[in-house]
DNA sequence: CGATAGATTATGCGATCACAAAAAATCAGA
DNA sequence: TCTGATTTTTTGTGATCGCATAATCTATCG
């Protein structure tokens, strides 16, 4: 008899440690807990993590295949710092990609996926009326991702979470910060909106808001983001 | 003294290993060297190339983190087999990055770009008119990233970079195949209107010849192509 | 005090080892 | 000969070691 799971419930597929680091690092990283331009050896964050240098290593360099970190010339992994060009350039791909994602949405979007996405967009205007940025990005993030995941192509997915991991990490400069005016971004939210038309079977419309949102979040950072 | 470069030329960039690995094992995928379905390990691979498991592993890694390889649930990576929903997925989400890029091309595309882009046309032509596949699909790259990388967005071009990634192993099945009825897709071929239209600034006018370029690369493909 | 040479530490990189699980091969019995 | 169990091999994974270079610190001298 080997190790056979009593019950009905296997265990949680116990995933090997450089996956377990991956994600830490991608959540880490997503969440704003790594300032631009701060370096990261992959010997500190083995003795942070208490594993050896290799899951590590293994994590970075997977990081940095899709362009989340960058590499010096030595090798040392560094987390971009932002400029108004790299940030320009970000955001434009996204308005190709993602108001496309929401167009194709409207026919994987089932009855069950429309009331999680009203249940988010709820969610969403509360954190902005809380003024929560926090739970504003998280939401936001939330929201999008749930409408792109409908859109029944796994590749336009996939290339559209390369583009979140780039940007994510400044989207959360103002992560805990109070002292900006962002009533102005928190207020006008086009989400109700977008919700609205995707229930309609409107993806065109819903693209279109879509891309605005995008375009409004664009203008308030270039006005207001601290740019290396 | 220590090993100073005598001479002013330094060596060429020492790349580490597992970067020259990373680059064999892409140019191996995009030159349809490997079949689809086929198992990587590690330790074959290092073997072959005469290294140890490390630098293999990271870019096995690097590779699947693009979504160039896929890994089994024990780990294993295989180069995942092309299905045809898989495909159509791939090409529509093709049909929105590249097209667009297309259309940023011309700002980015000066006089010796141009010539350049003519010349590659010339070759594109002679080796559809030689049924000479390889030299086809290789030209056929060289000119369309010659496009892309003109476009001025960098995170645009590693999009399409990426999708290239996941079609290339495929693409490359006729490689070394001489009796298909390649007449058709190689005969009428739309690069020489492309730069046509380039040259004149016509940047929409390209983007849409190159969407029926893809399109129509994407319905020989689902007539003549080995789907699994 | 400041700059430079030397020493020390940090770090990327690659090889090797060990272990467990999976896959493959071999063998025994019907 | 076919099937099923057992052994052997393969393979992913992670840790440790050693080396070379880069970065940092220190100390000495002008």
């Amino acid at each position: 008899m080997s190790s056979q799971t009593p019950f009905g419930l296997g265990p949680i597929a116990a995933q090997p440690l450089h996956e377990q680091v991956y994600e830490r690092l991608r959540h880490a990283l997503m969440s704003g807990q790594i300032a631009p331009g701060r370096k990261l050896t992959s010997r500190k964050l083995a003795a942070e993590l208490g594993t050896s240098d290799m899951p590590v290593r293994s994590a970075l360099m997977r990081l940095q295949a899709l362009h989340a970190l960058d590499q010096l010339a030595n090798g040392s992994m560094i987390l971009p710092a932002m400029t108004r060009t790299r940030f320009s350039d970000l955001m434009t791909t996204r308005l190709i990609c993602e108001p496309a994602a929401a167009r194709r949405a409207v026919d994987g979007l089932d009855r069950a996926g429309l009331v999680k996405l009203r249940q988010v967009a709820v969610a969403l205007t509360a954190a902005a009326e809380d003024q929560d940025i926090d739970a504003y990005l998280l939401h936001n993030h939330d929201f999008k991702f749930s409408i792109y995941a409908a859109c029944g192509s796994p590749s336009l997915l996939f290339l559209i979470e390369t583009l979140w991991l780039q940007v994510g990490p400044f989207l959360r400069q103002f992560s805990g910060q109070f002292d900006n005016d962002l009533r102005g971004i928190l207020a006008l939210d086009y989400h109700d909106e977008i919700v609205r038309r995707l229930e309609e079977g409107d993806g065109e419309a819903a693209a279109g808001l879509l891309a605005r949102d995008i375009r409004e979040g664009y203008d308030f950072l270039m006005q207001n983001g601290q740019f290396e």
